[in-house]
DNA sequence: TAGTATCGACAACCACGTTGTCTAAACCGT
DNA sequence: ACGGTTTAGACAACGTGGTTGTCGATACTA
């Protein structure tokens, strides 16, 4: 027996990253898809981890783009983005004259505040079809398993 | 009480999708470590789902479009690369004159073969660190919740 | 004060996705 | 058997997100 940790009742390895993703991806599709009918049609996934990146009380584009894990270019382009749609400006930091503070507006705080709702509701449906207690497994066997700390998402550059 | 359902002891909703994700990138950043040891360091992710959606028996660039939920033409241009890496060939489908098809070459089949085992060490991993139950409560439960059959993996267009 | 580090902007490039157009071949109903 | 429709794959143009490299201006520091 070389694998006596593995059942043969259980499913091939593969299937785990798999359903991982699928979880998140719905979450994600159905996040958009509420944040449409509420004001909100052309957000992005990547817009909302920016948006989150940035916070209510503002940041550089360079300290974005660390938080993103990606570039401050990278961060540059996407805050380019963000602001032609509204979600954000970019105003002069008093304290440093290099530097822009990039500041979410109204509406930016808005789709921050309406996807926390949003994602408390998925939450709560997935207690609804599976119980409290399965989704606390789920969410601490997750906490558990994945290496603290880091935070990257550069997910399209990373992925392909 | 509004929100009968949610216990104040509960994370907030936004972190499921979070751990879902990072759950999903580290075992796919922990895959492509192994493969690059064992002969295959210049795979990206998207390459595999790819081959796998190519299957043993080949298949037509436009199969594998419809099979990764991605246009033809996207299909093709990942084709591209793989064959440049020497995942696949392409060879002249001799029941139609239009079709081309794909095959994984053995190098090709090296890498899904490798692949298995090591999603399957990785499942071991987690099975150790939380025990073979709570693995399965995380399958079981994102099959549940997950809407079933479909299947796209266009990560970076998706996302971004 | 001089040297170094950082900010944001710009350019060039790559990867992955899209839509649209085109030719050739297959399929199907008359 | 033929003619219209569908499909395969190639090619082009483009959008978006990522990268590196360069640059001038500003801040920090020895």
């Amino acid at each position: 027996m070389p694998f006596p940790s593995v059942d043969d009742q259980d499913p091939p390895g593969w299937q785990l990253p798999l359903l991982l993703f699928a979880g998140f991806r719905s979450l994600i599709d159905e996040l958009h898809a509420h944040l449409a009918t509420r004001g909100h049609p052309d957000v992005r996934p990547v817009y909302g981890f920016a948006m989150q990146a940035i916070g209510v009380h503002g940041a550089s584009a360079s300290e974005v783009g660390r938080r993103l894990g990606v570039s401050k270019q990278a961060a540059g382009k996407t805050i380019d983005r963000l602001d032609a749609l509204g979600y954000v400006e970019r105003v002069d930091d008093p304290r440093d004259a290099r530097s822009k503070l990039v500041r979410l507006t109204p509406r930016g705080v808005d789709c921050l505040q309406q996807s926390a709702e949003i994602f408390e509701r998925l939450r709560a449906d997935w207690v609804a079809q599976l119980g409290a207690d399965r989704v606390r497994v789920v969410e601490s066997s997750l906490r558990t398993v994945v290496p603290s700390g880091i935070f990257p998402v550069d997910v399209p550059g990373w992925f392909g």
